[in-house]
DNA sequence: ATCGTTGAATTCAACGTGGCAATACCTCGC
DNA sequence: GCGAGGTATTGCCACGTTGAATTCAACGAT
């Protein structure tokens, strides 16, 4: 019982040669009752398992599928990683994850595929890398973005419009009289391309609106969690003049906002209202509970699987890279409720 | 380039044997100087990656763990995965994550190791099967346990001391003068192990107190997500009366808790203290901010794969199951700030 | 000149599967 | 009694890699 046994060991336990159990096991040709029920005890009695490293070496493929994703403790991207698994497992192919850490080296190694082939295609949300570089890795591996923009990519992608998004946010801050609108989360030492279009939207809306967007409003942050949008708000607070609005790019920031607000006495919403980004679940129990632009999740994920499905099953993969965009819908809760403006 | 390249390939190309290709790139022996840069010259030519199923098969490893947790999606277990990836990658493991979304079939499935031999262990947060179960669950494969008790068991086993931290979490509770103490997150339905010790320890708390449990008080949830909590904590409002603090069984449903009090107007710390448990990052930003039993997670994730590596590499596993207790802590803050009390 | 030693590279085999082609067996029709 | 036409089963090989054993050349010591 300590080697696993292989078709072999059951071939000859049942009496039959190592080609008939393997047809028993896949059904692959007719098997005649009697021998069926033999090969089905023998499998039973040593608990055997195909090898599925045998397995993937002779059908060339492994059944697995890389994920790579920043972090996964953050609330978004372990939502999508849950979905993204449960998809994945409808189509059986199993899911290995990796965390880049937004760590530019870690993404590169990634696409480059150091370390060996495993992964029969790959999901990235590249965080760190400049489009210009993601283009030019030459792969055989079929690759999926999310999120990021791919120019002349090689690569599918999927995504929100986050230009169009970040705008319908931005307005709905204006709609409600606010004018004084910060912007949490743009991450220029990154290039980050999903930051750069969020802060493109956000600037749009304004100009449409009649607002000069102004550089004190914009708030660069390290990373994009709830400290950095708390300490952001605490730098605007501090500041000369401060909001009575804020937009802040992923939803984890804006609940660092909320507390931050909470800490320094200033009211959500009266004072000031706050959008935020992905519609995690947290900020639909938040206090007050979190307007956000809420991009189809699922959406993401079945997307991402199917253009990974295409490339790997078909035959030629001429196919020109896709450039998916994914439904999203501005969600309104109580950060934003219509109440009293300060003055 | 379409087809990946082997060793045979960058052999030829350079001239050499296959094997020493393969002792380039392994640096498994003496290689001269000028052969070996012939050889990385034809790797990077034709973009040789090493095909990780010929080696599995060979070595009989694979260098991938698995992973099953309940929802990944869920903060708590977003964070341990997150945790148990990065101390995975520190020992070049890989991992794959299954969700079994607390389904017996599924955990039972992933225990039995159907559909074949991928992993090399198995890390496993049981939910819904019974622990005589998993324990009689015979496998050829290095299991750990996470927050299960293993009686009889062939597993290792990690977690925390659930009796005595949900003890210390009500006897704080206690201690602040509240006696009319909920608790909430039984799942009787499921035989939830986890939810067992912590009902064990809240009660025993009680009696210490002199404080008779009451079935009243104890409210069972179909999950453990911020709806059930807040659901519950609605039901406790309706009812006859009202508690003065609860102690939630996951952070997650003491932040619906609080949502649930805020919608009430049922004010927090002063008319109801609330303790959760796992210190989730949304408890240090939330409103008040959540008092919980934190678990040592990063030390859950280095000690589960130490016991893997362990098994894996023993050459003969007649090490018996260890059962480690993982230490914790009481995090105190605003959700039972010292304040008046209720009449 | 011969032998042992060392370093460098090679050959052979096997890990467990499944595609392919071949073979053994069986039944039926004449 | 014999070939045709199935059905059931088998043997052989290759997938890409690496452990073990082997060959070959060069060198220093005797």
């Amino acid at each position: 019982m300590r080697v696993s046994s292989s078709l072999k060991d059951v071939a000859a336990r049942a009496g039959v040669s190592a080609r008939t159990v393997s047809n028993v096991v896949n059904g692959t040709a007719r098997v005649s009752e009697e021998t069926r029920r033999r090969v089905q005890e023998a499998i039973d009695e040593l608990g055997y398992r195909p090898n599925l490293a045998a397995r993937s070496l002779r059908a060339g493929r492994t059944g697995i599928i890389g994920l790579a994703i920043p972090e996964l403790h953050s609330p978004y991207f372990g939502e999508l990683a849950g979905l993204l698994v449960d998809e994945a497992g409808r189509r059986s192919w199993t899911v290995i994850i990796d965390q880049t850490h937004g760590d530019a080296e870690a993404e590169r190694r990634l696409l480059k595929g150091d370390g060996g082939r495993v992964m029969d295609g790959l999901i990235i949300s590249p965080w760190a890398l400049q489009a210009r570089e993601v283009a030019e890795i030459a792969r055989p591996l079929p690759v999926v973005l999310l999120g990021e923009r791919s120019p002349q990519g090689r690569a599918d992608r999927v995504a929100v419009d986050n230009v169009a998004a970040a705008d319908e946010a931005t307005t709905h801050l204006l709609t409600l009289g606010r004018r004084r609108v910060a912007a949490i989360g743009l991450q220029p030492h990154l290039h980050n391309g999903t930051a750069e279009q969020r802060a493109e939207g956000y600037r749009r809306a304004l100009r449409r609106a009649g607002v000069t967007p102004e550089v004190q409003w914009e708030r660069p942050v390290g990373a994009l969690h709830r400290e950095d949008g708390a300490r952001a708000m605490a730098e605007l607070l501090d500041g000369d003049a401060a909001p009575d609005a804020v937009f802040a790019f992923t939803d984890e920031l804006a609940l660092g906002v909320l507390h931050m607000a909470h800490a320094r006495g200033v009211r959500v919403p009266e004072e000031l209202a706050v959008v935020g980004f992905d519609d995690i679940e947290d900020g639909r129990y938040s206090h007050p509970t979190l307007t956000t632009v809420s991009p189809d999740k699922r959406q993401i994920a079945q997307r991402a699987l199917q253009c990974l499905a295409d490339r790997i099953y078909s035959p030629d993969n001429e196919v020109p890279p896709s450039d998916l965009t994914i439904p999203h819908r501005l969600v309104v809760r109580g950060s934003t409720a219509p109440g009293t403006r300060a003055a």
